[in-house]
DNA sequence: CCGTTCGGAGTACGAGTGTTCACTGACTTG
DNA sequence: CAAGTCAGTGAACACTCGTACTCCGAACGG
């Protein structure tokens, strides 16, 4: 058993990495990751350039880093959602309710992952789409337990996963870009949306 | 009537232009608007740094041009696409064909779009999301004058528009994110997905 | 034909960039 | 408690960047 029981310096360690994030996160409320200085980053969390360097390679592993940050600990959320009793209307805006409130909460990373999503850096977009695959394979898993799913095939139940999950992103993307202001109307929207698509859904098999 | 019909300086500087715009769009490949240098340009281009400011004051009014060129010439298109005749399954498989076409004649510019959507640069953001809301507005005109649609009203058929573009969007991002060969399969599940909303909106004043 | 316009070239400046290097001093381990 | 590890420092490197000048010469309008 050492003196401290953690280890004062790797807390410290982490410490700083957090200040990094956090400082980054901060830096990419108005711009995107490809234009991010590594300098720059350091300066908003008063460490000095070579710091950066004992904590990552590149931004762009910083990057990577935030969006671990962002989307890992969303995914057991899905599945408590989803698994929720209550009908198809309620657990839909009940989805819809969570986004939103979670958008709300931290704006800045959001932000960060739909602007990345499609952005300049590769590996960071490599890896929000795999975290976005996780989530559509979730979203498919729990929907083929429902009663409503019988007769689907696993290739269709991914499919619509997936559309669910495309619209819980156009729908945070939406949200940041409306505002608080904004934010009632386009969850109405959202919600009629979905209501849509679940419609299309109860009668996929009978047309499919 | 001057000695030069159309003026050769204007055609020069016009020629000039569009280069600076190819340099742009080329070297947008592997990077976001907000961390293309003005240098970085001119000199793909072949022009002196001094010369860009005779045709964009910014980067982003570059964007914004890039923006018009790209989206600006696809209004027609839509309104043809859905004036065709045939029933609703043949327009569909249309629809997609004709996207999967464009994004695969001219990748860098779609890819420019899709980067740029929810990019790092405001006044671009913009632009995209004018044009985008003007599409949405053109697809629910059309569907509007669709004997399909009677008793729709007027908000729930822009939902629609919107969400059918916002599918084609997510569509033309899959489609360059899988390259060539994985074109098929994104345009299978393309269809798929847009049956599914087509099915929906079917339905949709039985459950609404 | 002559004066004007103007697209583009050339030079220069200050500021900011990523990365390397030797170094320090507090924490950790045997 | 001594030896070693290592997060963070500070200075220096060789760039690139956006922008402000002046200047040139071909195309233009009267």
């Amino acid at each position: 058993m050492s003196h401290t029981p953690v280890g004062v310096r790797r807390t410290q360690k982490l410490r700083t990495r957090q200040a990094l994030l956090d400082a980054a996160l901060d830096l990419l409320e108005h711009q995107s990751l490809s234009s991010l200085g590594l300098r720059e980053v350091t300066r908003a969390a008063g460490v000095t350039p070579t710091a950066f360097y004992r904590h990552f390679e590149d931004t762009a592993a910083l990057g990577v880093a935030l969006v671990e940050e962002t989307l890992g600990s969303l995914h057991g959320l899905i599945a408590a959602v989803l698994a929720e009793t209550g009908d198809s209307e309620e657990r839909l805006d009940r989805s819809v309710a969570v986004i939103a409130r979670h958008v709300g909460a931290q704006p800045a990373h959001f932000r960060f992952i739909a602007r990345e999503q499609h952005g300049g850096v590769g590996p960071v977009r490599a890896a929000i789409a795999a975290q976005l695959r996780r989530f559509a394979e979730e979203v498919a898993c729990a929907l083929g337990q429902e009663p409503g799913s019988a007769g689907w095939s696993e290739e269709d139940l991914l499919m619509l996963g997936g559309l669910y999950v495309d619209h819980m992103v156009i729908t945070t993307s939406t949200l940041l870009e409306a505002g608080p202001e904004g934010e009632a109307e386009v969850v109405r929207v959202a919600r009629r949306r979905l209501r849509l698509v679940t419609i299309g859904r109860a009668h996929w098999l009978d047309e499919g």
